[in-house]
RNA sequence: GGCGCGGUGGCAGAGUGGUCAUGCCGACGACUGCAACUCGUCUUACGCCGGUUCGAUUCCGACCCGCGCCUCCA
């Protein structure tokens, strides 16, 4: 029997069973980048977790309709692009592209609806109009605002009150809103700042507008699955639901909210004033990108993170780990398993448990280890499908081991060469001189490992 | 101030009212010319104080400590 998938909530701060609309077409939409600057290992947690999701929901349901957006028109991008006195259009088709190559690296896959802001100006500017028109929105000073006391519930999300909120208010409030709490959906742009023609000016959307028109354009007016990082709660999707909701006349946005929690460096909290911010980018000169997702699924992904140089050598053990016992068995074909009979699988289905689903990996790797031979092809054919829906071990073994992964390392062609010369002597007992030999590969970064069938090598 | 989260062995990190997470590191044994890999065994746990219970790391309450959000943020 097929496990149950028990989500947690952040709207019901439960776990509770998911029911998608439709068994055979699931709709998620996940909060992307905005594309100002090369992504941090903290943006890359949300993409790693709702991509295997995604795989899990692929598996569960066939057709998945996931989207993650790219916020390619907002002002820290003007500013970006100011500073290096290039359009935002040149900044953003860069970094754009710089974080599809990042994301790539982890094995995450392609979404199937990859929107960008600029392409849904229109849609954007109708729900602003829709909203002024149904009075949840007002014009002011060439602004145009939400109205937070036209809803009902705002704030359900993030279970605060509007006067709770003015309690802890810390930015200045500008005086052309009715409450402090309004928000903007469309601001004004000056001649040099990108602008959009609407009713209201030449202007430009607010933060949340583009989520709230490309989720209904793409995916519908509720969409099964909306998830993105612990800090959009509030106000992001809290401000997403108010447009959604009252632009449809109160029908839900959202029916699952899910939230991963944030990523620390050595126990504080990233940031660029601390100075200890991680680009993908920067981590992948260090490690693999396999290695990377590794550590990010190390942790569930409600929690809190912990990224360090430790963990990402534990991460990088782990996996020779496992991909030591598939180079063990690369002669066994792998038997097609169904992976719903898993319990790695089961553990994905418990509100996305990789942990425990990595424990799976790992007692299917010493199963295979150590089973008899006519056993082994079913254990194969398991630990791989585990594997997939996890976006791991997708590499050759072989590869996985030999490749040089650093500039100057000493080449397979050298390494054989060596390994050969060692051979004969042990043929002729000169351990001495093998032992010689193992050593300078030892100190060249290569291990040798001999075997009944031969000497096999791996890099370190 | 308001809302919320968490404290598990050297490290990372699941989970459970009573037997085992798992991985990394460490120790020992088997295997090996020596190693490595692998397999097996093992050590060190559930913040603190009460309560419920035959039994609590797990449930309940207080306390201590740490953290997040409260219109930049994944």
């Amino acid at each position: 029997m097929e496990s149950v998938l028990q989500l947690y909530n952040t709207a019901s701060r439960s776990k509770q069973p998911f029911v998608p609309q439709s068994a055979e077409r699931v709709t998620m939409y996940v909060c992307g980048p905005t594309v100002y600057n090369r992504v941090h290992i903290g943006n890359a947690r949300p993409a790693v977790i709702f991509d295997t999701l995604y795989r899990l929901l692929k598996q569960r349901h066939g057709r998945v309709d996931y989207a993650r957006n790219i916020t390619d028109i907002d002002d820290k991008i003007i500013q970006a692009a100011a500073a290096n006195n290039e359009s935002t259009a040149a900044l953003t088709a860069r970094y754009t592209q710089a974080y599809f190559d990042d994301m790539a690296a982890l094995n995450n896959l392609p979404p199937p609806i990859v929107p960008l802001a600029t392409d849904h100006l229109a849609e954007m500017i109708a729900l602003v109009a829709q909203l002024i028109d149904s009075g949840h929105a007002y014009v002011a000073q060439s602004h145009v605002l939400f109205d937070v006391e036209s809803m009902a519930n705002y704030g359900a999300l993030s279970g605060r009150s509007l006067d709770e909120m003015l309690a802890g208010a810390r930015v200045e409030v500008a005086s052309y809103k009715r409450h402090p709490g309004d928000f903007v959906l469309w601001k004004p742009s000056s001649a040099e700042q990108p602008g959009w023609q609407s009713p209201w000016g030449r202007g430009r959307p607010g933060w949340h507008l583009e989520c709230s028109a490309m989720i209904e354009k793409h995916l519908g007016t509720t969409i099964d699955i909306h998830g993105g990082g612990q800090d959009l709660i509030f106000p992001h999707h809290e401000n997403e639901i108010a447009q959604s909701c009252c632009a449809h006349g109160g029908q839900p946005l959202a029916n699952f909210w899910l939230h991963n929690g944030f990523i620390n460096i050595d126990g504080e909290k990233m940031s660029k004033s601390l100075g200890n911010f991680k680009t993908v980018e920067e981590l992948l000169t260090l490690y693999r990108g396999e290695v990377l997702r590794y550590a990010l699924l190390a942790a569930h992904y409600r929690s809190e993170a912990n990224f360090s140089g430790d963990l990402l050598e534990q991460a990088q053990s782990s996996l020779d780990s496992l991909y030591t016992a598939l180079r063990s068995a690369a002669d066994v074909p792998a038997q097609p398993f169904a992976v719903a009979a898993s319990a790695g699988y089961a553990a994905l289905c418990d509100d996305l448990n990789t942990p425990a689903a990595l424990g799976e990996l790992h007692r299917l790797a010493r199963l295979l280890n150590s089973c008899a031979d006519d056993a082994k092809p079913a254990a194969k054919g398991e630990l791989l499908a585990v594997a997939e829906l996890l976006g791991l071990l997708d590499c050759d073994p072989e590869q996985w081991f030999t490749a040089a992964r650093f500039e100057g390392a000493i080449s397979a062609e050298q390494i054989e060469a060596l390994i050969a010369e060692r051979g004969a002597a042990k043929q002729a007992r000169e351990f001495a001189r093998a032992d010689q030999i193992r050593q300078q590969l030892l100190d060249a970064g290569v291990v040798l490992e001999d075997s009944r069938t031969g000497t096999s090598w791996r890099r370190e």
